[in-house]
RNA sequence: GCGUCUGUAGCUCAGCUGGAUAGAGCGUCGGCCUCCGAAGCCGAAGGGCGCAGGUUCGACUCCUGUCAGGCGCACCA
């Protein structure tokens, strides 16, 4: 077998003999063009200025200086500048058929992160509202990497942090109460800058169906637990229908329970990097790389309460407590001046926990557009778009794959109207197409998939040009998988599955399977399956679907 | 003003740790169904990567400056 690595293993051995020093790195890529062979390096070319040699004949030299059969190499060639083509023949190639048939929908996994534990922090929305589009594309994303890690052997918890706390729920408290009373008739004006969703009407009639007792509606406690847990309860149907599951809700509320808060901000006072200025407590987030300082503990006069990063740090301790020792946090890069704010805070802690902890991803707005206008989303005026709207406009894989298929850091335009009129010609009906197109192949064929392992046929046969492309790009699945994950960019997943159903796609219109020659047939029957069940991985661990038919 | 992200074909976007003539989808133009699904395939036109410098054998990829846009810069979350 010939992998990217044992290549380029060999290439450092070869560059060794040389006189190229003990680390040396070259780049092996596929190349380009297919006319180019299977694998390319730029060795020759970085081994050029030590050796005083030209890029060419060093080239010569490191050719002959390997072991090319070992590593699966049929031929080597030098060409351009000094790049080396390597080129593998048919039956080496495909030997990773029956390799991917026999692992199945193992095939890709990989166990890099050795089964330590990560935290994937994403949505962790306020319980103000349904959940927006915004909310959709952290779902999406934070799903896909939650998943592509453990693919990659992390045991990974996927959280959801609950802000049922501070001065957004006081706000939902007031404009649920105020819309209640107005229903119930009196002559209240509403808050100006409370939220004017339609869905506060309609909690705000569901309290005083079931709370009749409070006929004043001044139970403000038992207002705000009520409309909390309403929209924790939209949420969960949000959450549901777009098919995401959370091993955890961390309440912000149990921070302060518990006396996690508390112990946090001893230890911060502690460590002496707090001080007390104009009756607030403040914490010296700028020892830390922070641009200023911030308030922990606001005055008397405007409440004495701890300020959102409090619980938030201490939140973060609790990660670092449960055993995490990588936590991701997936949010909108609206929030970005956080980051810095978090990490000074566990910084200032003084309790061992690296500079870089929590890594972030951080993703750009979602703009919506809708008749050729962009949709202001404002909860307080009550426009919105919501992730279930979507979902009911465009379907759940649509809308998963639009918001995974771009870079995060990226701005992203969602047209709801031309998602739904083009439905049809969607992406992801493209991808899943391939694969419900191999199945076909199986189905008309009458053949059990299961039977097609590729013991005993030879395979040398896949020779034509698709053929060797659609393999080689079934062999990259794993490489793409890691890379992204390493990288934390499902994106680059999305492409690679895009790139393959049109290969499968040629493939598939070029050449035939089903009433070809015995000895092509069976051959062909071996990429097919193969082909299947890396196509329905990849869509997998986006969170798609991968059907049979359509 | 400071920080951060973005600026690639008419539109929406890829381009992995710098590498060989810059790619895809949509749109436009033109072909392909007695053949495993035409929700598909094949071909054509179309950009030289915001702009100006620099580093390098080699830059869309790195550095500096500059222009434009998004987001952020609270004792809000």
């Amino acid at each position: 077998m010939s992998s990217p690595d044992t290549l380029r293993a060999e290439i450092g051995r070869a560059a060794v003999t040389l006189g190229a020093p003990e680390d040396f790195a070259a780049v092996v890529e596929r190349p380009r063009d297919p006319e180019f062979g299977e694998w390319s390096t730029n060795a020759a070319m970085l081994l050029a200025r030590p050796l005083k040699q030209s890029p060419r004949d060093v080239a010569t030299k490191l050719i002959a200086a390997m072991q090319l059969d070992a590593v699966g190499i049929s031929a080597a060639e030098i060409a351009g500048p000094g790049f080396i083509n390597f080129r593998i023949d048919t039956g080496s190639l495909t030997r990773i058929l029956p390799e991917i048939i026999g692992r199945g929908d193992a095939y890709g996994r990989s166990d890099t992160g050795a089964g330590a534990p990560v935290v994937v922090e994403f949505v962790s929305a306020n319980p103000t509202g349904p959940l927006h589009v915004g909310h959709g594309r952290q779902a999406a994303l934070g799903d896909a990497i939650s998943t592509m890690l453990q693919w990659t052997g992390w045991a990974v918890s996927r959280e959801f942090y609950y802000n049922d706390g501070g001065g957004q729920i006081n706000n939902l408290q007031k404009s649920v109460q105020l819309r209640a009373q107005q229903q119930a008739g009196h002559d209240v004006e509403f808050a100006e800058n409370g939220y004017h969703g339609e869905y506060i009407r309609e909690i705000a009639a569901a309290y005083r169906a079931q709370h009749a007792n409070d006929v004043a509606i001044v139970d403000t406690d038992g207002i705000r637990r009520f409309a909390v847990a309403a929209l924790r309860a939209e949420q969960d149907l949000d959450l549901k229908a777009f098919g995401v599951v959370f091993d955890c809700y961390y309440l912000e509320s149990s921070l302060y329970t518990d006396g996690k808060v508390d112990t946090t901000v001893a230890t911060l006072i502690g460590s002496g990097h707090t001080y007390e200025k104009d009756g607030a407590l403040w914490l010296r987030t700028t020892d830390f790389g922070d641009d200023q300082d911030r308030v922990m503990k606001r005055s008397a006069e405007k409440g004495g309460e701890y300020t959102y990063f409090v619980p938030d740090v201490a939140y973060h301790v609790t990660k670092w407590e449960r055993g995490f020792r990588r936590a991701i946090n997936v949010q909108g890069s609206d929030h970005h001046s956080t980051v810095t704010r978090v990490r000074a805070g566990l910084q200032a802690l003084g309790i061992g926990i690296p500079q870089g902890y929590p890594e972030y991803v951080l993703h750009q707005m979602v703009t919506v557009m809708r008749a050729g206008e962009e949709v202001k989303i404002s909860k307080r005026a009550g426009s919105y778009v919501t992730v279930r709207d979507l979902i009911e406009e465009v379907g759940r894989d649509a809308v998963r794959y639009f918001f995974v298929m771009r870079k995060g850091d990226s701005q992203l335009v969602f047209d709801v109207d031309l998602a739904r009129s083009q439905s049809e010609e969607n992406p992801i009906y493209y991808i899943q197409m391939a694969h419900a197109r191999l199945c076909g192949i199986f189905r008309v064929g009458e053949i059990d998939a299961a039977s097609i392992t590729g013991a005993g046929v030879d395979l040398s046969v896949l020779s034509e040009p698709e053929e060797r492309e659609l393999i080689k790009a079934l062999a990259d699945f794993p490489a793409t998988l890691s890379g992204a994950t390493m990288a934390l960019e499902p994106h680059r997943l999305a492409n690679w599955l895009e790139k393959t159903a049109a290969l499968v796609h040629t493939w598939y219109h070029k050449h035939h399977v089903l009433n070809e020659p015995p000895a092509i047939m069976q051959a062909r029957l071996v990429l097919a399956g193969a082909s299947r069940v890396v196509l329905c991985n990849a869509l997998t661990v986006l969170g798609l679907s991968a059907p049979e038919r359509m």
